[in-house]
DNA sequence: ATGATGATTTTTGTATACAGGCTCATTCCT
DNA sequence: AGGAATGAGCCTGTATACAAAAATCATCAT
C-alpha cells in the first residue's frame, strides 16, 4: 500500500537499501545506534530478508558497522576519518590518472569529458553562481570523475575509486552543495575546474606523475571546503550525512 | 552430520563462505560459470538463507560477480587485472605508509614489526630456504603488512589496504609460495626484506614520499613474481586463485 | 543501596515454502 | 531449413515460521 510508482519495478532489496540509506543520512538514526531489523521492516515495507540484505550491502558501502554479538549499528566517522577518506578518494583517482597517462587515450576517449569542462565553464561563468547551479555542477562533476576513472580502462582500478567514492562525504561531490553558502564559493569552483583542465592535459601529455598529482590535490579541495564549513558552522545541514559525523574531540 | 568440530560454533554463514571460497579457489567451479543457489546449498550442507549471505559477501570480496538477471558467477581475471590489482594494493599500502610517516609513530608502535623482521631475517638466512621456511614467511609477512597499515592509525585508510588485499593474487603474500620453487627465489626475498627495512626507516624519520614509494615498489615485486612465474609455466599452481586467471588474449 | 542472578522478552540466525521471472528446448510457421 | 513463438522446468527473490542467543528487567541477597 502507498507503493511509489517510480519505485515500482526495482526490487525490494533496493528499495530497502534506498529508504535505510536515507534514513540514515538524514539523521533518522543515531551513529552508534542499533538498527533493529524488526524496525528496519516497518520501516521498509518489506519483509525481513530483503532488509538484511540491505543491511550488508549498506554495511560494505560503509555506513554500517557489524556487531560483533549481531546485528549492525550506525557507524560514526570523527572529521578525521572524513578527511582521510576523501584522502583515500584523491589517491584512488591519482593512480587511475596516472595510469590513463602511462597508457595512453585517444581524443575520443577525452572527449565526453571536455564536453563535462565546457559545461561546467558555462556554469561558472556568472559572477553570482545560482543554487540550481550547484545541483547542475554536482552532476557534471560527478560524471566527469566517472568518465575519469573510466579512463584508466581497469576493472579493478574503477571498482577500487567507486567504493572509495561511496561515501558521501568522500565523494567527488560530497561538499559541493555546503560551500554553496560559502563567500569562497566561486573561487573554489573555479580552482577545481583549472584542476579538471589540467589532469585530462596531463593524462593526454602522458605526464603520469602530473596526472596523479593534480588528482590528489584536487581530493583536498573538497577537504578544505569541509574545514571552511566546520568553522562557518552553518552550511553543515547541506552536506550529506553530516549527522554522522562526531563532534572534534 | 559428519560437521567437522573445528567449525562447529562458527556460523552457518561464514561456513558456507569458506566452503565456497575453496571451492571456488580450487577451480571446483569455473570463471563465467553460474552458481546456482540450489548446488551451493548441496555443496555448503546449509540452506539457502546463509548460502546467498555467503555469495554476497563473496561478491564484495571479488571474487563473485553479480548476474544482472539475478544470481552470481565467478569472476575472471586477465593478467592484467591481477597486475592492477597488484597496483592498487600497493598504491593504498603506499598511502598507509605515508600517513603514518608525516604524523608521526612511536618506537613502542613499530616495536612489533621491528620483531617481524628479526624473525624474517632468520627465515632467508641459510642460502637455500626450504619449503616450510616459505610458508613461515607467508604468515610474518602477512603480519607485517597488517601492522603497517595499522601504523597509518587511520580506520578508513585500514579499511581499505583491507579490501585491496582480499583478492588472494593481490595480497601481500599473493605470489610467494609460487616463487618458491624459482631460482630467483632468495634473491627476491632478500630485496623484499631490505624494502620492509626502509620502509620502517623512512616511518621513523618522517620521509612521507619515501615511505609512500618504497611499498608501491615493494608490491610490485609481486607482480614481477607474476611473470616469472607464468613465464616458468610451472608454479602457477602454487598460487592462489590461478584458475580464476584467463590466459592473456 | 548495590550487585548478582535468573527469568522473560526481544532479536537475530536459519530453514523452508511460495510466487514470479528467466532460460532453454521444442515445436510450429514461413 | 531457419527463425520465432510458446511452454515447461528451474532458478532466484521474497515472505514467514521457528529456534537459539542475547539483552533487559526484576527480584533477591548481601
Amino acid at each position: 500500500m502507498a507503493e511509489r510508482e517510480t519505485e515500482r519495478s526495482v526490487s525490494q532489496t533496493v528499495r530497502a537499501q534506498l529508504t535505510l540509506r536515507d534514513l540514515i543520512l538524514t539523521g533518522g538514526l543515531r551513529p552508534g545506534e542499533r538498527i533493529s531489523e524488526l524496525q528496519a521492516v516497518e520501516v521498509a515495507g518489506v519483509s525481513r530478508t530483503p532488509v538484511r540484505m540491505a543491511l550488508v550491502r549498506l554495511e560494505e558501502e560503509g555506513l554500517l558497522e557489524a556487531i560483533p554479538s549481531g546485528g549492525f549499528m550506525v557507524k560514526s566517522f570523527s572529521e578525521r576519518d572524513v578527511l582521510d577518506s576523501i584522502e583515500v578518494r584523491g589517491t584512488m583517482e591519482g593512480l587511475a590518472a596516472r595510469l590513463a597517462a602511462e597508457r595512453g587515450v585517444s581524443v575520443r576517449d577525452t572527449e565526453p569529458m571536455r564536453e563535462c569542462l565546457a559545461q561546467i565553464d558555462e556554469l561558472i561563468a556568472p559572477q553570482e553562481i545560482s543554487f540550481d547551479a550547484f545541483s547542475a555542477y554536482v552532476a557534471l562533476n560527478a560524471r566527469f570523475h566517472a568518465l575519469l576513472a573510466e579512463l584508466s580502462r581497469s576493472p579493478p582500478v574503477i571498482r577500487q575509486v567507486d567504493r572509495a567514492s561511496a561515501l558521501p562525504f568522500a565523494s567527488p561531490s560530497g561538499f559541493v552543495m555546503a560551500q554553496s553558502a560559502l563567500p569562497e564559493a566561486r573561487h573554489i569552483l573555479v580552482v577545481a575546474q583549472e584542476h579538471h583542465r589540467i589532469v585530462i592535459d596531463a593524462i593526454e601529455n602522458r605526464e603520469g606523475a602530473r596526472a596523479e598529482g593534480i588528482m590528489r590535490e584536487h581530493a583536498r579541495l573538497a577537504a578544505r571546503n569541509l574545514r571552511l564549513a566546520v568553522k562557518a558552522r552553518g552550511p553543515m545541514d547541506l552536506v550529506p550525512a553530516a549527522v554522522l559525523i562526531k563532534a572534534s574531540t
